[in-house]
DNA sequence: CGCGCCTTTGAAGGAGCTCAATTTAGGTGG
DNA sequence: CCACCTAAATTGAGCTCCTTCAAAGGCGCG
């Protein structure tokens, strides 16, 4: 895995063009928020330098996971927040019937573990859905940071409140849009975020699954694998496994807002 | 409507049973948290009196709402938080093309507006469901506060935590249950929401249309009255367009867990 | 008391699910 | 390096549950 602060790409995506735009060099090795370069997508951003070494003495903590490995499990008791720093996440719910659902993915700069912090215990898996590095920041201490540093609290409160907003987004798609619209959107989303990252807006790996992608999007999945076939016949994308590439993004855009159903 | 500091009721609960075990005498007039009945399922929770006192000073304004008029609109500029005193809300979200989906239904001692941090200003619609009352809670100057009174701080991240952990569950609910299981699952879900505030577990009035439950659900309103009807038919339930009463709630949790479909 | 909104109920149609078979990709070991 | 193996993805056919469209009934409010 590279040490950029970038979100690790697999074997398979080094052909990627696009890609090589990225600058692989700059390698950060054991430094902390001051130095990491995903800081303004990340809880970090806008603080001053004094801040952000008081930041840096509160995230020293590394944890890297291997693919599939859970970061936590549900029960597991809430100690910390784990901010992405590179590779690729999911979370995930488990009822007690033994169904389950994907409730979101998280890549580079994204925080995981807010969900702990109401009950004091972890109410999702978190897992690896590839080789993933994570900042370790201990919960108790953010909060105390958080209370000397007026930033850092207002940027807290700003994951929180976006994570808050995400959510209702997914539950406009889960209740109002049909299979082809949340398939859409979902792309979309994810270029979205890629393209914050510093990556091609048009070409990008999937890391996980169909099965994983319609759990999350509240299809089977052979619903989704029809989904991307029919875009792909329909000229809106080209799809080969997990790598997707966006061709007619406005065309994607238009399948959202066109259906009053 | 009473000062109870109850969510009010409406002329026709008030034959409700169960419910004349309310204390209704307690007036509560201009006070407030430190006097609030609602004090432990607000933010207010576990304060000292000093800490109370300070909260009061904060939370001073009330502002009163008539059924149909909307606390906030999305995109209204973010200010303030606001607890439900009395009454209840709906909170929806609108799409470009028409499409709305509730994402909420709030009562008394619930907080709104949580939604506005991120983006300094509101992505959703709050909604008085009946004659209502709220506590405003100028956003600034409870960060303010809660930087000082580490409590404060807690409960409030609590409070948003424990909205990403409700939002999960809709999420489960939207993305893997039938339409029989999600109307089982919103009345056990409003029970147990009316029984934590003093009312009777098996007896409630709804607020909301079935359009409005529908919206929630991701269902239209005729699925959500044929859901009904059958749950009357197998004895669950006993409706009378808005009075539920629920005759069988263990029968209504075993239409959850059963069905691995 | 009448009007409008909400609710209920029926019948037909369709989007997505289930079940099943086949193909493909990626990893493993001979 | 190729054969093998397993997991993932694709595709088809039939079915189910929910939606759509429609009509009628009931409650509450002015």
């Amino acid at each position: 895995m590279d040490q950029s602060g970038r979100p690790s790409e697999r074997e398979s995506e080094a052909a990627l063009p696009n890609k090589s735009a990225v600058p692989v060099s700059l390698v950060t090795i054991k430094a902390a928020c001051s130095q990491c370069s995903l800081h303004e997508l990340c809880i970090s951003e806008g603080l001053g330098k004094e801040e952000l070494a008081k930041l840096d003495s509160l995230v020293g903590a590394r944890r890297k996971l291997k693919r599939q490995q859970n970061l936590y499990r549900a029960g597991d008791p809430f100690e910390a927040l784990y901010a992405v720093r590179t590779g690729f996440f999911k979370t995930d719910v488990l009822l007690e019937d033994g169904r389950d659902q994907v409730t979101g993915f998280q890549m580079a700069g994204e925080i995981l573990g807010m969900d702990g912090i109401g009950t004091e215990a972890h109410s999702c898996n978190a897992v690896a859905l590839e080789d993933s590095e994570v900042c370790v920041i201990p919960f108790a201490q953010l909060e105390q940071l958080s209370r000397e540093i007026q930033a850092l609290q207002r940027n807290f409160h700003k994951v929180m409140s976006r994570e808050l907003v995400r959510d209702q987004s997914l539950m406009m798609l889960l209740g109002t849009m049909r299979a082809e619209e949340r398939l859409a959107a979902f792309l979309l989303n994810m270029s979205q975020r890629f393209t914050a990252r510093g990556y091609s807006p048009a070409e990008f790996h999937l890391r996980m699954t169909r099965e994983e992608i319609g759990s999350y999007l509240g299809l089977k999945l052979e619903t989704v694998s029809r989904a991307f076939s029919r875009f792909q016949e329909e000229g809106l994308i080209a799809v080969q496994q997990k790598h997707i590439r966006l061709l007619d993004g406005e065309g994607l855009k238009r399948l959202l807002n066109a259906r009053p159903r």
